[in-house]
DNA sequence: ACCCTATTTCGATATTTTTCGAAATAGAGC
DNA sequence: GCTCTATTTCGAAAAATATCGAAATAGGGT
């Protein structure tokens, strides 16, 4: 993965707001969470709400599919992975990390 | 890890400037890098980098150390640990995560 | 004490982000 | 075609960020 795309994504989880809002997202698995429960849940503006979760999508760790007239959102696992994946490459790229920081990938 | 603190740590790695700024030091290993060498590195203002830095500082990935009159920068990898577990804690704390997630990273 | 280098703090500015309410659009049902 | 709900887009305001140059501070060496 790219650097600037990883600060992207990085930059996407790193506000409280849309973290929690990916969170909720990972946490609702497969089925995934329409936008209006969404918005109870957090409580915000919808207009609000659309946009984190703009953000979000534009990043790729989120995805969304209509459901005629709701539309469902769903975290979109495999980039997630990547982030992941690049984190801990970045870690352990000289051998520098501690032993453990392998198994958390593992 | 509390969610806020996530927070703060992925946005302080949301900037392409610091996240290459951060894996600049956590190439470095741990002997770590003197701020001047860091600046000529990024090619930024001293002002800028020493700006970046300290947020780096205040979410705890990176730590200074005195050396005389030069301080030595590194990256704080237990930190990024916790980090990267809290991030594939959340991605598969309902068990959502696809299978081929670890095989990724491997 | 003075000077030199390394780094931070200050002050300022341009850009970006966050947030909202109001208005617009999308899709389904009558 | 109208209407209803769901969601986004628009427009705007407050706050935060990124960046720089200049000035201040820190720590040694002469």
């Amino acid at each position: 993965m790219k650097l600037e795309q990883a600060a992207k994504q990085l930059e996407a989880l790193g506000n409280p707001t849309r973290l929690n809002l990916y969170r909720i997202l990972v946490r609702a698995g497969e089925a995934g969470r329409p936008v209006g429960t969404l918005q109870e849940g957090l409580g915000i503006a919808a207009s609000t709400l659309s946009h984190h979760l703009h953000r979000l999508i534009l990043t790729g760790l989120v995805s969304q599919e209509r459901q005629a007239t709701t539309l469902i959102c769903r975290a979109n696992y495999p980039m997630m992975n990547d982030l992941i994946g690049f984190l801990a490459d970045e870690c352990c790229a000289d051998a520098a990390c501690n032993p453990a920081a392998g198994e958390a990938a593992a």
